[in-house]
DNA sequence: TATTGTTATACTCTATAACTATA
DNA sequence: TATAGTTATAGAGTATAACAATA
């Protein structure tokens, strides 16, 4: 009798879960927490805004919030003065939401942490990371 | 003047970036939240106890949170019916936390949930869908 | 009427500190 | 004295419903 191999072979499905294992066993939250005392969805609001003001709406929209989730979120970053609310030059119910220097500065910091490799994918044969590279551009164009 | 492309070659931080996009990308939360009415957390923990009682210490060192959230979580679920606590046989201090029926149901549909690949990634050439998974394991191996 | 933002409210999730019971 | 679990408390994060101002 042939002993056959606990692991199934790679299936999308063992290829996603051991993906998600990988990406979140890295914990940006704790780290982002010492280092701006900020969650992760708040430094992805600053890092947008960095592109450019936002109206509540597209920030609740662009971080998959809803409304009032943005409107107290957006409360939390300006009492601490990373954000300023600004009237809409065209619609007067509508508030551009911009960052303040000391926003730019920690978005620019939290998207420094957010970029830094784990040590596993530093430590990957460069081919590799190539390749990996190839992979998930095809995976973003591959909407349908 | 040659034109220079924008995007920088595929360095690891690169690619740390894109798989943390595609990966949560895909809302699990909401999907579990709409399915289960549990979180992502409470999920990982029904899928963990599938393979057998845990204590309090366990739990919360299996997912990273600290022993009171344990606790807290833990009465949640078992309000809901999905887990029940046992003395521990060997030490009074400790508690089993066990799988109810109901719980064990709850792992298996939240199981089914996180397993399931998104379409971007079902669709993608099965050769890559090896190579991805290929490259996986060497990652988790490459814990240095 | 529809849209933007807000307030009120509630629930989940997690952390720190202090406590109880047991080892 | 150390460990397991708990309680109390606090804050972040998000959702629903109802509301005001503006279009």
């Amino acid at each position: 009798m042939s002993t056959r191999p606990v692991t199934l072979p790679d299936t999308p499905s063992r290829v996603w879960v051991a993906l998600h294992e990988f990406v979140t066993g890295e914990d940006r939250r704790r780290a982002l927490r010492a280092a701006l005392d900020l969650g992760p969805g708040k430094v992805e609001v600053l890092i947008k805004l960095a592109d450019g003001p936002m109206t509540l709406r597209e920030i609740a929209r662009a971080v998959a919030i809803d409304p009032p989730a943005a409107t107290v979120g957006i409360d939390m970053l300006e009492a601490r003065g990373l954000v300023h609310r600004t009237p809409h030059p065209d619609d007067n119910r509508r508030k551009l939401v911009h960052l303040t220097d000391a926003g730019r500065d920690a978005a620019a910091r939290g998207h420094a942490i957010l970029s830094e490799p784990p040590p596993a994918l530093t430590n990957l044969d460069p081919d590799d990371v190539a390749r990996l590279g190839e992979i998930l551009t095809r995976l973003q164009t591959n909407t349908r």
